[in-house]
DNA sequence: TGTACATCAGTGAACGCGCGTTCACTGATGTAC
DNA sequence: TGTACATCAGTGAACGCGCGTTCACTGATGTAC
């Protein structure tokens, strides 16, 4: 509490640090090109100084992550609990839309995470990897709460969410390179293969198979 | 004809920088990390000899996002023509399976496929997003021919190629840093997702909605 | 409250290194007469 | 068939540059008495 000045000034300037970096991956540019002197310009530091922040590169990386990560946890989180009401329909394109609206507000963020989900140091690879696995689970709970709260018999529900996610990420590496109403489009055809996944996931609780 | 031996001698050395830059991939390491000298030496060539067979190290890449893109090509279109006949069942499985031995078979270009997916340079992105959208085409294809010869209503098959073909990539990117058993289990769990997707189309197409 | 000391964020020089590319060259292979 | 010339794959030196990290430092902020 007393030593407040000099702790708040240093987080302070670890965020423009972070800040700094965030803005120079914006033009489609990779982590892995970012060099530590680039990032201390941008950041109005000396070079060396990134050093009483980070113990290395890597660990600057990391919290880049870190801070996508968050970002995601919490744009997925936002209106989940309000998800069981709406009814499958309107719930599948919810989820969709959420996932859109973090594409387009962390767009950085989402490449970084999907860049670096198959990246050279494996402890990026391994904080990703939790990361989408919590929010698999996430889902696939969700998914059975809300059809339990409908009386319908129990989905497979881990599966469903597997493929979901693995077509909403699919989504949002489409929707980087394109306009945006070709983007609403791909949106819209998104939505529609999550749908389609739920109604299969319906009639695999049946009993269905191919 | 007659300039045989220069030709086929340069045609050679080609192949051997193509297959170095692979070898030197094989350790996780990214396209990007690659670095002229390294190529050369891995090579047994002078590091000025590349410039005689790609223009920059932007060809380089190219070159071997083409090779990449033609195991892919390959891979998948063997046995293709037999999936009709199979059932909808075994046809499913057998995508399915013959992704996995694409991505097994060649690993580090799966690898080169989905990082450079999202990569620096737009002219990578652009051609392996051709040929993601070729394979998308290609199964929606298969899929509607094997609907309609089991006197099936045509299903959304173009929805389900595009689910199909986003949980195979999210399955060869979560079996990369895990071990066979779990590989299988990870397949396993793709396979009842496809079928999942294939069933929901099959609802769809009878005008069932969520 | 004033003073002496400790902490530590930020600095600038320096380290060795590999980067992609250019250039003028060598010498074997191919071509024309 | 022999000879003179053209082509061109491969070479080694050199270019300017930025890389990540270390080091000894400065000076403001914080602490103890």
């Amino acid at each position: 509490m007393s030593e407040g000045a000099r702790q708040q000034q240093k987080k302070q300037t670890r965020g423009r640090i972070l800040d700094a970096a965030g803005r120079l991956m914006a033009d489609g540019r990779g982590l892995d090109s970012l060099g530590l002197r680039e990032v201390a310009r941008e950041a109005g530091l000396a070079a060396t100084s990134l050093y009483n922040h980070f113990p290395d590169m890597e660990a600057l990386g990391l919290a880049l992550i870190d801070r996508a990560c968050f970002h995601l946890r919490s744009s997925m989180a936002e209106g989940r609990r309000s998800m069981i009401e709406v009814g499958a329909a309107r719930a599948v394109r919810e989820l969709v839309a959420r996932f859109v609206r973090f594409q387009q507000d962390y767009e950085n963020e989402f490449r970084l995470l999907v860049q670096q989900r198959l990246g050279r140091r494996s402890s990026y690879r391994r904080r990703i990897h939790g990361e989408l696995q919590l929010m698999v689970n996430e889902l696939a709970e969700d998914v059975r709460e809300a059809v339990a709260a409908q009386d319908r018999p129990p989905v497979p529900a881990q599966r469903e969410a597997e493929a979901a996610i693995a077509v909403m990420f699919g989504l949002g590496i489409a929707m980087l390179d394109v306009s945006p109403a070709r983007r609403r489009e791909l949106a819209d055809n998104a939505g529609d293969q999550v749908e389609i996944i739920a109604l299969g996931g319906r009639c695999w609780a049946a009993g269905d198979r191919l």
